[in-house]
RNA sequence: UAAAGCAAUCGAAUAAUCGCGCCUGAAUAAUUUUCAGGUGAGGAAAGUCCGUGCAUUCAAGGACAAACAGCCGGAGAAACUCCGGACGGCGUGAGCCGGUGGAAUAGUGCCACAGAAAAGAAGACUGCCGACGACUUUUAAAGUACGGGCGAUGGUGCAACGGUGAGUUAAGAGCUUCACCGGCGGUAUUGAGAAAUACCGGCCAGGUAAACCCCUGUUGAAUGCAAGGUUGAGUUGAGGGUUAUAAAGGUUGUCCGCCUACCUCAGAAAAAACCGCUGGAGAUUGAAAGUAAUUUCAAUACUAGACAGAUGAUUAUUUAGAAACAGAACACGGCUUAUGAGUUGCUUUAUUUU
RNA sequence: GUCGAAGUGGCGGAAUUGGUAGACGCGCACGAUUCAGGUUCGUGUGGUUAACGCCUUGAGGGUUCGAGUCCCUUCUUCGACA
């Protein structure tokens, strides 16, 4: 689980984000991209999304999320986030496909997500 | 030994590394950050099917209406709740299941098709009879398109106005004729009561109330913690703004006037903060009362409280090589549904051995 | 989290106080018309079976002689509240 500073909040903070319309899709997971940092010392925010239409399950969804945010907190321990500090915010929407996923799996992924951006 | 029934219990464990929410303490200007310590999801947290507390608004007297409940007794804050019993049904049995008031204390509706007739004791079908009256033939009697008597017979249907057998009769029929059975009412006894048992009676009364309805009982109404309360940045409007006692600046050099800062009041109010927010009709253990549900008393411990919303990842070992159903969002009492592998106790049936 | 509505052939959508489920339209199949296609007209169309029959209104029970309809439990879908 990432800190609290990490991560996205407000919901309008989150309809800003989907309103720039840049994306990224793979393995039943979508990651939105905000728009480019104003001021550099600000941190990039993070949101992780599964929808209720997902799975009707608290525990598959809640499960998806928690493998998504460890994933992502390895990845910025580490340091391989590439050129994702650019940008103000981040969101990983979970969807169907990614629901019988393991770890391992989850964090290719991602990975190769946070590679692709420019 | 096998197969069942009922009840109870458990709801993965240990270690290492990385990591998160909340609380406490220390450092810090600080609500930030750092360090240390503590603590962190269920038996159903679920479905939202019932019932409460709590909060706000309206009402507060009486009656009706409406909704809900519906064998009896008890428990409980209340409940489509629980316990014990009655009756009915299922099972060889241990046991299990039941929305179980009223259809002779009122009334209405419906019962398709078929059928004579579907609820008023009725006779238009198919039939039976010819005792009585009438008529015909004949005079021992026989017959019937008559007046009538009958409701047994046939078929229909979920259901045909008690059932089976005998007697009686012209033919027949519960026909206050008989035997047995079912149902109804009354009386007596037993019981706290539901009800049970016995006797007597008249002589039979269709089903449906999860159709309207009647009876008895209960309930102020509505909205749900996104209830609701407190503080309120910025903004808007009104008044004051050298004419009360402090009071700045702009518009042209001065004055008036106007505007702003500023002061007072009012409304509305955030992507803000705090309260509500967890110690309770509570849990565990023991004792007493009770068949039990439960109640009373005593002791013990109390340890989620978030707000894009905390329990995760990796590795190793073990049970069973890879553990089911499933995630708190104000709280509590039930019900219902989902659920892996086991463990324990009592009981029943069958088989074998002694 | 709270509250409300719906579920019927491949699709939309009927079925009045409980009484033969699938009207009607679209689609699909076959045939006719045409040199051919379209249009138009006719017939058929839930599942299973050789046929009779049996099953079927999201699922499972109940009341009733008889449930799409009445009652209970449950599943799925949709909507409202910010």
């Amino acid at each position: 689980m990432l800190k609290k500073q990490y991560r996205l909040k407000n919901k309008s903070a989150f309809t800003a984000t989907y309103r720039v319309k840049n994306s990224y899709h793979k393995g039943g997971i979508t990651l939105f991209v905000g728009l480019l940092k104003k001021d550099k010392n600000s941190l990039t925010k993070v949101g992780f999304v599964v929808s209720k239409k997902t799975h009707k399950r608290a525990v598959r969804r809640n499960r998806l999320k928690r493998l998504m945010r460890e994933s992502c907190r390895l990845a910025l321990k580490s340091g391989e986030l590439y050129n994702s500090q650019k940008y103000m915010s981040l969101i990983f929407v979970g969807g169907e496909h990614a629901l019988d996923k393991k770890f391992s799996e989850v964090r290719n992924i991602i990975k190769d997500l946070l590679q692709r951006l420019e």
